[in-house]
DNA sequence: GTGGATTTGTCGTGTATACAACACTTTTAA
DNA sequence: TTAAAAGTGTTGTATACACGACAAATCCAC
């Protein structure tokens, strides 16, 4: 185990690079935002930036991750069974997530953006899975964490486009058995 | 000229250490606070502390020094004319600065703060003597400067004491030939 | 008092950030 | 179309900050 700390120099300048990219965003539209912006906002220098993000792609990629991840994370992760309830949970998480991103003016990346959340849902029911699922082989898993993720993202979009009042219960009754394969053969 | 701009780290960190110890202050008296409580609310090293402060005192006052700054300068310090409608501003807002302290249990160290508070006055009197005052002889615009820094301070106690509602017009008045030193001799 | 624990202040070393300069690409304006 | 302006991404160097170790001072229970 070589968990060395991160050095608490970075963990500042990474928050404060993404806390005013995220701020920008309410302000401007993404196609806008330029990095002399971000490193003004931010109060770094512009090397400094591309000493942590590759460039505004990957920054994107990396705030929104860190966003969901907050928002899911410190809800419901720590309570490591991926039941029903928190299943539900999980998916009004994400739709109010995509709506408050929509608001947001984020035009043009809605592709990326969907990617970048699937990405994280996927990572976030893995770990769910594997946890409770111990004995079911890897490559299983993993498979029916990208069902998972692809599954509740399409949904949840389906679902704001028909702006109906209550979760999607159709997609929550089929993910059921997914959720639930290693416990049923325990 | 050698005006070289503040490296922007260093301001970051001294603002970082000085808002953290004003919001300690909030919360306990001065003499329970550690440059360890500090240092952590801030973020911040303990060494990095003392590679801007002396020690704690030195950081009370600095930090005390810079909200009163900031409280002052940008009020009225910009409006460079020192007349009677400014010295009543800065007698108020001085009055209420201390009001403040007094809610936040700097006990034990009324006369440290006394200093600071004279002392800051001082700087601003005497700038703004200097600036409308340009013929007057260095030493005498200092002299100015001490005797209003010191009457305004007293009767700022004196007059939270009394618990009065208006500012003290007969300080005011007996300041105003002071004030006005050259330019009754222009 | 005495000893353990906490706090203070300092120092050397490694690393993260600032900054200026640079070539390059994209926007803008005329 | 073209030139100026603004933005991007990189590099080398100087400096601020993190960290651990340390002795000395202060606090505090017994």
């Amino acid at each position: 185990m070589t968990e060395s700390k991160t050095d608490p120099r970075v963990l500042r300048t990474r928050k404060l690079i993404m806390d005013s990219f995220i701020e920008l965003s309410g302000k401007k539209e993404f196609k806008d935002i330029t990095i002399k912006d971000i490193t003004a906002e931010a109060m770094i220098n512009r090397a400094t930036l591309y000493y942590h993000f590759e460039d505004i792609y990957d920054l994107l990629e990396k705030a929104l991750s860190e966003v969901l991840l907050v928002n899911l994370n410190y809800d419901f992760y720590q309570n490591d069974e991926l039941n029903e309830e928190v299943f539900v949970r999980i998916f009004e998480s994400i739709t109010n997530f995509q709506k408050s991103l929509s608001n947001r003016c984020h035009r043009g990346y809605e592709d990326t953006i969907a990617r970048i959340i699937r990405d994280q849902l996927e990572i976030i029911f893995y770990k769910m899975l594997v946890k409770q699922h111990t004995t079911e082989k890897d490559e299983a898993l993993k498979l029916t964490a990208v069902l998972l993720s692809w599954g509740m993202y399409g949904a949840s979009v389906e679902w704001r486009r028909g702006s109906q009042k209550v979760p999607p219960e159709e997609f929550i009754k089929l993910a059921i058995p997914y959720i639930r394969t290693g416990i049923d053969k325990r």
